[in-house]
DNA sequence: CTGAAAGCGCTTACAG
DNA sequence: CTGAAAGCGCTTACAG
């Protein structure tokens, strides 16, 4: 073997030469297809071992048409409860013979259309999309054009009604209803609600649920106590603490994200104030941080386990039985969490 | 156009029948290798444009025998500080043409010898490494292999002498005796060390710092005082819990970990003692929830962006430069950050 | 500037 | 049970 041959890697070829057989015979061999002679295979073992052969799964994929790769969007690594989800994804799939291939769109919403289709390009024979904005006219375009060539597409807490893949969604709704009915029956009246961005349909959905709430007890709607905020820390913080400057009379914060209820906290912190005793607060998928804090916090958090599972077996599904159905949409029930954050 | 025909993928073959071309002259315009005359190039358009085409970059990869893909490998999702350095790797490598494979070994180090075959299979161009235990043997000769191969593999935070790949380290050594040497300087004679499960690098660093840095002031080294956790926080609130019943002349704790620093903060709390008044901290690459607490953390962090930095830069230049350099080990400096958890 | 053809590394009918 | 050959969807010399 000289140097020139020794940098070029090993082929399926190669091995046959080795072995003096023929490449279907090597082939059907690693597979496990067919079944090859006794003879042949410690021949063909032997040949793989002193070459150190790999599969070259590219040329596997173009052959097979399949790659058994699933596509995972997510807005950021940043993101805690995206990061979770993928977790959990990339241990069921892999049971079940898939790799993932996970892109994040760097919370930029409109890099997503070109994201999805260099997933396309790469031939992922699925596709799981965690929006955490509103969804582009364009991608919704891609996404239901995928799905009439039978591609399989999860959203995730998007409800769009446009698109016609399947969805995963909260009963975000329900929950913060519920959230700020319990406020409500402790007394509180002047309660703020520091959600996402206004657009997607998650704080939507979540700043109807307040209203209603409100609504239904007679109490009026404050536009300032409502702040979208961009789902960062410092913006949260800093929007935070500009209400407490100007609305002293809040008593409660309801929160609706990881790392608002972070900037949340800090900000009651830059006050000087103290939690439940001069302000209350209802959490949002923060529980990590929940048993460092010298009290318990309130809240719901996303199950990700449970989403990484409904995701799963939506996907799953698909795959095995075909695209003859109409779209599904799987409802997740948001988990509460009982601390000392209110008062 | 018939049912049959709609449902398989459109290929290049299919646009240049369409545009009455044949398929070089596509490939050559969609490459924008070689000029294609003005008029086809419109018919070339509007047949992709009709047909919905997508390059199918499987095939690309095969012919041109260069995935543009990097494979990297990471202890776990829930591993902050990987994930974030994935974020800005991923933004680096795109910028540079590449794509990232994120594959997790599920904190279960005997199977990143399969992992990392599978990404050889996929055919990844460059690998990069998080361990956050020990590299097994077989793991070491297959990177050694691999090196061979020209393939460019760097790996962080352990520097095994063995392994002839290229290394991103952090001065752990350094750091962690100057915050024993701070501590000491306060007064402090009871210091514990939560470390990370011996056997990894870092760890032992670590250890040995602190060792000496105790020797070096005469200090006894007590046995009791070391902890080997496994990086969870629950371990490490539990062991720290143990520590501070049977201990309670410890005076300060130092923590190797984002989770262990959780587990100790959360262990005080448990054990209601306050920070720094009873008990000094000094945490580890643990910045988010500083500003959560009642007090700031002092400790130094690991920046994720140098990190991303320096691995990219040496995968990078392994790509244009080729592989007859020797193995190439880059320092990044920890952070120190100034709170308030020491007395 | 374009077309026809070879070939990337595999898998899989098809003969034998 | 094995070999020879076709073909997956591309790119790229090579003629023209």
């Amino acid at each position: 073997m000289n140097d020139h041959e020794r940098n070029r890697p090993v082929t399926m070829k190669d091995v046959a030469k080795e072995a003096g057989l023929a490449v279907g015979t090597v082939s059907n061999y690693i597979n496990g297809k067919k079944s090859v002679k006794s003879a042949n295979r410690e021949l063909i073992e032997r040949a793989i071992k002193t070459l150190g052969y790999e599969v070259n799964e590219v040329a596997r994929n173009l052959k097979m048409k399949s790659s058994k790769t699933v596509g995972v969007i997510i807005p950021s690594f940043s993101n805690v409860f995206a990061v979770s989800t993928i977790s959990h994804l990339e241990t069921i799939f892999r049971n079940n013979g898939y790799t993932l291939q996970v892109s994040s769109y760097n919370n930029i919403i409109d890099s997503l259309d070109e994201i999805i289709h260099s997933l396309i390009m790469k031939q992922v024979e699925g596709l799981i999309i965690m929006p955490a904005s509103e969804i582009p006219q364009r991608v919704i375009e891609r996404i239901n054009s995928l799905i009439d060539q039978r591609r399989p597409i999860v959203v995730f807490d998007s409800p769009e009604e446009q698109t016609r893949c399947d969805h995963i969604v909260l009963n975000n709704y329900e929950v913060i209803k519920e959230a700020t009915n319990r406020l409500l029956g402790r007394g509180h009246t002047h309660i703020a609600l520091l959600s996402g961005p206004s657009g997607i349909s998650s704080s939507t959905e979540r700043l109807n649920a307040y209203i209603d709430a409100l609504r239904e007890n007679d109490i009026t709607v404050e536009e300032d106590y409502i702040l979208n905020t961009d789902y960062t820390k410092s913006t949260s913080r800093q929007m935070c603490r500009e209400l407490l400057d100007t609305h002293p009379e809040v008593t409660a914060v309801l929160t609706a994200g990881y790392r608002i209820t972070l900037g949340v906290l800090a900000a009651v912190n830059d006050k000087e104030l103290s939690i439940p005793g001069d302000i209350s607060v209802f959490g949002f998928d923060a529980l990590d941080i929940s048993d460092v804090l010298p009290y318990g916090l309130t809240g719901v958090y996303i199950p990700t386990t449970k989403v990484a599972d409904a995701i799963a077996e939506v996907m799953l599904g698909r795959f095995v039985s075909g695209f003859d159905q109409t779209p599904v949409t799987r409802h997740v029930a948001l988990q509460f969490i009982q601390g000392d954050s209110i008062a």
